[in-house]
DNA sequence: TCAAATATGTCAGCCTTGTTGACATAAATT
DNA sequence: AATTTATGTCAACAAGGCTGACATATTTGA
């Protein structure tokens, strides 16, 4: 699978020791964030895979039905993309029925972005295996608790 | 950006109603989750660019740093992609040195990987920031309160 | 012992989703 | 009237997934 060929015996620059908490970094926490947003998005990405979407058309429906009336610009704030990123997708979202486009009510430059009937049930199937997956994480912690851990998660991004 | 011509006004199918935590879905978390994962991973990626390497480089030299002789097979079981996925991207940590292969002690059709002493320093590297990110997250949360978050990330993985 | 299974490597081609750069249009702003 | 803003679009490229096919060396099992 590589180049070099393979050593019958691990040379002099071959580290053999792990890795390990003693060198004073949270390991723990940043491969559980690896494995937990792995199968966190796993949920959905098999859903999608049925409807010929990726994760890309996730994000647009999600963020589209959080916040109906979104204009282009916010959303590629939220996503921090390009807008030729964002357009593959959404062009995709638009022409198959999930969202539609309203002319701004002040700034007709503008396209307010809304789901349709369509595109609201497929962002709430999407987010259900997800909530799910969430709750049962829960299980067992009580709201103190779980005031932490959302403290937690809002500390992990970045505040502008 | 996109064809389905604006309507100047909603239609019949236009939901303008935002999707929220009343339909029982706990999209806090959801969305905390994507934006917590965003700027996680946005340390690290800024480093990697620097060495030419992407996302995918990080978790082949994080995995193989915290568990010096894993084989291929284990490290696939691990990122859950496939072989001709990895071999792009391993290929090229070890012929720039930053990973060796020694043949299996016992079965030599293995090919055990080990970090270089470069392939450790880059992987403490790109860990120090989502570490530091982490103490950040989680100051003024004592060690109780880190216990359930570590359970709840736990939680959110799946258990085969 | 020999056939089958296993661990790994490699070639070729495809897809999604990100990127940059350039340019176009309509509407708002100054 | 000139400029800025919001959006769209074309073209090309890159990273990192994927499938399918096939090759090699080694181990295992009948």
């Amino acid at each position: 699978m590589a180049s070099e060929r393979a050593r019958k015996i691990p040379d002099s620059d071959t580290i053999t020791g792990p890795m390990s908490e003693s060198d004073g970094i949270d390991f723990d926490i940043i491969e559980m964030l690896y494995f937990a947003y792995r199968d966190f998005t796993s949920d959905p990405d098999a859903i999608l895979a049925r409807f010929g979407f990726g994760r890309a058309h996730h994000r647009v429906v999600h963020f589209v039905n959080r916040q109906p009336g979104m204009t282009v610009a916010d959303l590629l704030d939220t996503l921090r993309i390009t807008k030729q990123s964002l357009a593959r997708v959404l062009k995709q979202l638009i022409d198959s029925g999930y969202i539609h486009q309203v002319e701004g009510p002040n700034d007709r430059r503008q396209r307010r972005l809304y789901p349709t009937s369509k595109g609201r049930e497929l962002a709430l199937e999407l987010a259900r295996p997800q909530s799910r997956r969430i709750t049962e994480a829960l299980r067992g912690i009580d709201s103190e608790g779980q005031k932490l851990i959302r403290q937690f998660l809002q500390g992990m991004v970045n505040r502008d």
